[in-house]
DNA sequence: TCAAATGTTTGATC
DNA sequence: GGATCAAACATTTG
């Protein structure tokens, strides 16, 4: 799944729909994103994490199928349907989510430009693209949001932290708020098997710039969109405007 | 049949 | 410790 974008639209959405039901006795309050893990939040302490993968869904009031792990019934006769075809997939019941925060780093939305300049400082040999889908690095972006992001910027995917010069980086940053932002209104890309806690695809795949856009032409300089391999992971850039 | 896929972890190597 | 890469997890899709 499931990036920043996705979690956080199946948390608006799971927040609407669940808050203060009753699951296995416990009364739901709260429904919570720490990057990519969802958390369920019970009145009396603990909770219930979810980690989606690449092809997990949380699908409220869904019917089972083939794919479904758990089936979570509510009190009130609603349930939760969490399917994962890749079953990379997890779910599990937390006494303390306080180690959460160590886990991860700034969440993507939250963290401020003088934060992630002197976190770059740190890194200065790291390639952009890797670094910004590292969770301890900055917390959310995941293949598909760093590869909009870096076009944005117009910054090449494999560039050295240390060779961007500051507006660059400002660029960097301020994309990865405002393509996140723009990604949650269109609830997420469904580029394969992502559906919202409604069991809706989201919207944002006909706003990729670049990803899974290869040998297609660039909307902003009619270059031509390539792909290469960094860190094991498909990188999509214009390869003429992206430098 | 082969390649690739929204993520993360682990181990090897320089 | 950093950086890079391959492999692993299990399955579907083109």
């Amino acid at each position: 799944m499931p990036e920043l974008p996705e979690v956080e639209t199946i948390r608006r959405q799971l927040t609407a729909k669940i808050i203060g039901k009753t699951l296995e006795g416990k009364k739901i309050v709260k429904v919570r994103r720490r990057a990519k893990v969802l958390l369920v939040d019970f009145a009396r302490g603990g909770s219930l994490a979810f980690h989606l993968k690449l092809t997990g869904q949380l699908i409220f009031n869904g019917q089972p199928s083939r794919a479904t792990r758990k089936v979570f019934n509510f009190d009130d006769g609603s349930r939760l349907i969490f399917n994962d075809a890749r079953k990379f997939g997890w779910v599990k019941k937390l006494k303390d989510t306080k180690f959460l925060e160590e886990k991860f780093g700034p969440e993507a939305l939250d963290i401020k430009l003088g934060t992630f300049t002197a976190r770059l400082a740190r890194r200065p040999n790291a390639k952009i693209k890797p670094l910004l889908m590292d969770q301890k690095f900055i917390a959310g972006i995941g293949n598909i949001y760093s590869d909009e992001i870096l076009f944005a910027a117009k910054v090449h995917p494999a560039r050295r932290v240390k060779t961007l010069s500051r507006r660059e980086v400002k660029n960097i940053f301020q994309n990865i708020k405002k393509i996140l932002k723009k990604a949650i209104e269109h609830h997420g890309s469904s580029v394969k098997s992502y559906v919202d806690a409604c069991g809706r695809r989201g919207d944002f795949v006909k706003y990729h710039k670049v990803y899974q856009r290869e040998g297609e032409k660039c909307g902003r300089c009619g270059g031509v969109i390539k792909r290469i391999k960094i860190g094991g992971r498909s990188a999509h850039f214009c390869g003429q405007c992206q430098i």
